[in-house]
Order: C-alpha cells, then structure tokens, then sequence
DNA sequence: TGCCGTCGGCACGCTAGCGTACATAACTCG
DNA sequence: CGAGTTATGTACGCTAGCGTGCCGACGGCA
C-alpha cells in the first residue's frame, strides 16, 4: 500500500466522476503494484479484489476445456478488472494476467459493491463500460475468426500501446504468440513483415512502434471500430 | 411436425418470479409470432423492445465493418434479446435474426426500463444472464479459433435443438455456413461425416437429431460448458 | 407432365497456419 | 571469458478450410 498522491487519477473510468462521488471511492481504495505476469485471478476463483489501473494493464484470457486458450479482452487505464461484480456475481469467468507492469487502485470486493449502491455515476458509467466490453467481445470473436495474423498482430500492438503508454512495449514472439492464439512461428514472420514495412522495430523481447498510422492502416478494422464505440459510449458528459 | 414433448409456453428468465412481480410484468408484454428471417434490429439501430422468446429464437450476429459476419450468441426461451437494455444502453451492438420461427413476449423499450425499477428479483435475474452472455461469448471467441467445423456444428445443432424443442430443425447448409462462418461445402462435408455416423439425418433442409448424446460428443466441450454455467448461474433459487 | 428454382455433393488448385525441429544470436551470470 | 538461457529465424511436410464452379437431384407449381 503507497500513497495516493504519488499517482495522478489517470483511469478513465473514475477521472470525471463528480468530486464527492470520486472521493468516497479513491479513500477506500489503495495502490498496487501489479508485476509482470503476475495472476490476480483464476477462471471459476472468486474476486477478492477489483482493479482499475492507472498504468499497468491486464489480459482477460478465456480457458477452454481443452485447455485452449485465447486473450479476449484487455484492461488498462480505459477500464478495470473484475467488472462482473457489477452484475452481483462475485465469480470470476475469466483469466486474468499482468501483462503490463505498473500501478493501480485496487478496493476489496464487498466494499466496491456496497460503494456501487451509493455511487449512481460510477454505476452507471460502469454500466456502459459492460455495455463497450460486450461489443469488443463479440467483435473479437469475429475478427479472431476472420483475419489473418499480420493484421491482428498489428491490432493488438496498439491495443497494447494505447494501455502502456509507450512506444515501447516488453514483448516476445512467445507471448503474443500466447495472446492471439498461434504459434510463436506464425508471429515471427508477421512480425518480420511489419518491420519489413517500417511500421515496428523489435529486439529480444522489446517492440518499438514506429508509424502508428501506418500500423491502424495494416490492422484490420476492428481497432478502430473499438475505439469509436468506447469513445461514443463513454464520453465525458 | 411436433416435437417428442409438449412445449411448456415459457421463458426461463420470467418463469420462477416471484408470482407479483411476474403478473405486472407479463401485463405489460404482448405476444407477437417471430417470422423466420426476420430482422428485428440491425447494429447500431436503436432498440424498441424487449424480446422473451417462448418458442421462436433469435440469432445475435457480429457484423464487421468488411462486412464478414458470424454468430456470437442466441437468444431463445433461456434467454431474451435486448439485453443492453439492463445496462441502459438503447442502442443494439448486434444484428437480431429470427432463425426459428415462434411466439415470444414482448414490450416496449421505455416501458421495460421502467419495470425493471420495480422488479428487484427479475432484474437481479437478468444481470445474471448477462453474465453468463459474456461468458459465452468468450468461450465462443476461443472455441471459433481453436475448433472444427464439425464439432462446431454439431455444438450449433444441440444448441439450437434446445430452443427449438424439437429434433427436427429447419437449416439449410447454406444457412448454417452464414452462422458459423464457413464455406457451404465445408458445412456439406462436415453434415455428411455427422450423419454418417448415425448422429443426424437430413433433407432438403430438414435436420433431424437423431443421437444426442452421440452428437454432444461429437461437439466441442464448449456446448456442456456453456450450458452448465447457465445452469449454475441462473437455477431456480 | 415438365419446368425451374433450391438444395446438396463434389472437385479443383490454393493458402494460411499447424506441429515440429533445429540453428543461430544475444544476453546473463558466475 | 565461458556456459547456460532466452529470443528469434527458418525449414519441413501437413491439414483445414478457402474460393469457385459445376452438376445432379429434389420438389413445388403450372
């Protein structure tokens, strides 16, 4: 536990609450350290715990029986971790893994529903942000299934550059390879062909964006598409 | 054409409320027939009302801004369609198609807003079954990615016998390639290799059920999955 | 009865991505 | 400096599914 005052309120989902409502909830609240690879919860484990990172980020992994698995959604500054309480369900469906170290404001699971019945903005902004998760998941679901490597690569870059903040971001072949559900082959010669064409620069395990237009330009739509959704749904009013 | 047992004319979302709160509620509904092919909202269309399917059911389906599409949820007498409704979003995220054709209960959007204010249980009840969405749709989100066409369908098959409450559903493969994505051959050759061991039969787009507990080994695990969260997550309390 | 639209079977070459395996290169640490 | 570990490059044959196109069979309807 370290004091606030150290990190400015950069998560998206609390910034522009009204001044009491943010407060009540910032005071229950303590920052966290969140450290690469670093688990917080398992799919069917319950959650102690929500997450609203300030500049770390999390990937929300679907586990199938089979033991497949596929990144379906992320959490950074824009979101949270742990929105099913929302719903009153205190059991986590998902996999949830630090993929981005950094900190963030973490609240005890009973506290966050019980501040939720006294807090309507945050509810109903959070509301809205289920609403925007929804879409990116049936969206992805979609383009997991229809686009090739290369642009999905390219999608998920700066996905991950809008969370980390940076145009460097620690990364292997291995771990993406992980995240989009292929083999570490398949992201080598994707990656190859993003750098052939000037849009990244990689080496040993750190990505460098170069031309972020160019890299929206080789993804496939569905970039774009989440963004102009989350952008429309969770405006600043 | 019947089925092997008599369709309780019921959805499962309202069925175990409390008898007050489903009087007001059911009052407020009127029965309308689901024609198949039906649109009833595009994406990005505003929603109008609410849909409890009693014997009809709907396919939700992703659509992409190049235009590929696929189903990513169902909607049939376990569920309802409008869901974005609880999260207070009037705005439909995906495309409604009446895949079977049937009755359900519907109201109007504003007025089911409204309900939900005063019907604790029921609206306890639908933040539950939106939960198990999102879970559903991750799950689909993986298993799209990882699985077989023939496993995939004969999980779309069990799936839709479960709405239909019949073991003869009305597909053509073309309708089922649209569904899960594929090819229409690629449908033909899995459908062929399915019935060529005895788990269904089919004509002229007429599938019958033949083996079901054959055709759930036939499918991914992703069918039992899905349906005991569902189970779990919303059984009679 | 014959016509025609719909439905399903099938075949062609093609491509993306798979599973695997091995080689090199770059860092780490003793 | 040298040994071990990690990250990346690359190659092989293989498979699922693609895009397309054609054909026959069925069945509704005149």
């Amino acid at each position: 536990m370290t004091s606030l005052t150290q990190i400015p309120v950069t998560n998206q989902l609390l910034a522009q609450l009204p001044a009491d409502e943010r407060d009540v909830f910032m005071a229950a609240c303590d920052t966290v350290e969140l450290a690469f690879g670093e688990v917080l919860v398992e799919p069917a484990g319950q959650i102690t715990h929500v997450y609203f990172p300030l500049d770390g980020f999390i990937s929300l992994i679907a586990i199938l029986v089979d033991d497949n698995r596929l990144e379906v959604a992320m959490a950074g500054r824009e979101g949270m971790m742990g929105i099913s309480l929302v719903l009153g369900v205190d059991e986590a469906p998902l996999s949830a893994l630090v993929q981005g170290a950094g900190s963030a404001l973490r609240m005890e699971a009973a506290r966050f529903q019980l501040l939720l019945l006294s807090s309507p903005v945050l509810h109903q902004r959070l509301k809205r942000y289920l609403y925007v998760m929804m879409n990116q998941l049936a969206r992805s679901s979609a383009c997991n299934h229809f686009h090739q490597v290369e642009a999905r690569l390219a999608r998920w870059l700066l996905m991950t550059q809008d969370r980390a903040g940076s145009d460097r971001l620690q990364l292997t072949h291995e771990f993406l390879a992980m995240m989009l559900g292929v083999r570490r082959a398949g992201i080598t010669l994707a990656a190859i062909a993003l750098q052939a064409r000037g849009l990244i620069h990689y080496h040993r395990g750190e990505i460098t964006v170069l031309d972020r237009p160019g890299l929206i330009e080789a993804s496939c739509g569905c970039y774009t598409a989440d963004r102009a959704l989350y952008a429309k749904v969770l405006a600043p009013s």
